[in-house]
RNA sequence: GUCCCCAUCGUCUAGAGGCCUAGGACACCUCCCUUUCACGGAGGCGACCGGGGUUCGAAUCCCCGUGGGGACGCCA
């Protein structure tokens, strides 16, 4: 049978770190096996649905290439499948009407959570044998709600969790379709995994809750029951839940915040899942390995120094050219506008080694192409009056020398040694004035990818 | 409150009864490299939540605690 599996959202926010996980464990379980993967969008709920998170949400799918093969599928679009199957449980009996106002609900749930019970429904306008149900008011329009077993057990192998049973006692009756006829999510997600052929049902470990009751009705409606994988959540930095109030961003921010996609995904597929000690991975490797095996069932904590660490890994093994061309979306981003020279990958082969940010590589990188300020207090420190004859001595052979890293280098060299002084002496103010601070590279092969141009110019400003 | 889930270094994790004196990675510390800052290299620090069983033997299996989380909606 072909695997399919499906990554589900409601359109409620954007794609957040969790749900980004949450889609590409369910993206590559159906690469793994080479079967579907479905993007179907939950938007039941108009109140709080928009357009505009379904753009985002597929906005961050695309960045992390995470590619559906069907859909996207609209619940709203797909009303009448439920209105019909809900029609065939009020028919076969599986379903029945309840007149119950909110009230009337709210005011049984308040009691029972006295009495120290679950709260749940309890059952009185549920048909039985026998008994008798109190006339239907004209006032008040009925929800529907599924019939659900009182006795026995529903149990499932979690692929994660391993086999959870839960009593039947311990489920009411819930509701399938609102007063005003809309079905509501358990049901949806019922009718929509079964017609879609969901093999494996992969998705949050709030859900487990929901999973029973979704069995029971796939059960009433003799559907296939898929297998269910339920991942913990993930926790932020602070070890605290992540909610919109509390460290919840768009995956599209860490794109913002300069990580590479690659970083992102490895780092996700690598939360709550392992394959031995890899630590570093391809997607493509990654869809090898991926067999819902080995998934840890406890939450995880992000670490953003480890995805700073596999930031930085990517980044040296990007190709230049890539490189390049993001670095110069942001420096454009910067307001700092590449030339042709000095040449944009030479610069990018000398920084990359030491970044581990995109946007801290573009704002290291900013001074070959602007005017670099450097501070006073570096200024002060490193270009002193002692130093300054020096400089203008090594100024002098400068020009004439013929320009690449390893004659700069010796001319560097040649001139601390006639000098008595120490290397760092003489490139420490060189750095400050062609770059304009203390850190960089070899600042030889900094001068030799800036230019002899724009290196002499640099240096005289600071010698009148 | 009721039900469900979870529990190995600070963090992510390996571990499916003996291979464990518990392995790897990030972070941290030390040293090396060095032209500053990084990169890199070599070391180091550091954990099986507690208590009972089962067993010749338990991080691994069972039970009970404890702690954390989730769910109990005409939300998804």
């Amino acid at each position: 049978m072909q695997v399919r599996t499906r990554f589900a959202p409601s359109p409620t926010g954007f794609l957040h770190i969790g749900g980004a996980r949450t889609a590409l464990f369910s993206w590559a379980y159906a690469k793994h096996h080479d079967g579907k993967f479905i993007l179907r969008i939950e938007d039941t709920d108009v109140a709080r649905s928009t357009p505009e998170a379904v753009q985002a949400i597929m906005d961050g799918m695309h960045w992390l290439g995470l590619d559906y093969d069907e859909g996207p599928y609209y619940q709203m679009q797909r009303m009448d499948q439920y209105k019909v199957m809900i029609q065939k449980m009020i028919s076969e009996g599986t379903a029945y009407y309840c007149y119950c106002s909110k009230e009337e609900l709210d005011a049984l749930r308040e009691s029972q959570m006295q009495a120290g019970v679950k709260p749940r429904y309890d059952g009185r306008w549920r048909p039985e044998a026998g008994k008798v149900l109190p006339p239907a008011p004209a006032d008040t329009p009925p929800v529907v709600r599924f019939k659900n077993p009182q006795s026995g057990v529903v149990a499932w192998d979690d692929m994660v969790k391993g086999r959870i049973e839960i009593a039947n006692e311990e489920l009411d009756d819930l509701i399938i379709a609102r007063a005003d006829g809309t079905p509501t999510y358990n049901f949806c997600v019922v009718v929509d995994d079964w017609e879609m052929g969901i093999t494996q049902v992969i998705r949050g470990d709030d859900h487990v809750n929901n999973t029973p009751r979704q069995i029971n009705m796939l059960k009433a409606l003799g559907a296939t029951i898929p297998q269910y994988a339920h991942l913990s959540m993930i926790l932020g930095d602070d070890g605290q839940k992540l909610s919109k109030r509390h460290g919840a961003v768009s995956v599209m921010q860490y794109h913002e915040d300069g990580y590479l996609k690659a970083a992102v995904l490895n780092y996700l597929a690598r939360l709550g899942w392992s394959h031995g000690d890899a630590e570093v991975f391809s997607m493509q490797q990654f869809c090898q390995w991926f067999d819902l095996h080995h998934i840890t069932p406890s939450a995880a904590q992000f670490n953003t120094e480890k995805l700073n660490w596999l930031n930085a890994h990517y980044i040296k093994e990007m190709p230049l050219a890539e490189l390049a061309v993001d670095i110069t979306q942001r420096l454009a981003n910067m307001a700092v506008t590449v030339h042709v020279a000095p040449d944009l990958q030479a610069v990018l082969g000398l920084y990359r080694e030491r970044a581990n940010n995109l946007n801290q590589l573009a704002r290291d990188i900013a001074y070959f192409y602007s005017e670099p300020q450097a501070a006073a207090a570096d200024i002060e420190k490193h270009i002193t009056p002692e130093i300054k004859p020096v400089l203008a001595e090594f100024l002098i052979k400068l020009e004439a020398l013929a320009w690449h890293a390893e004659a700069i280098h010796t001319l560097m060299n040649e001139t601390v040694t006639a000098h008595q002084l120490k290397f760092p002496k003489l490139a420490m103010p060189l750095r400050v004035m062609l770059i304009g601070i203390a850190q960089s590279p070899s600042i030889d092969q900094v001068m030799a990818i800036l230019g002899k141009e724009k290196s002499i110019s640099r240096i005289k400003a600071y010698l009148n």
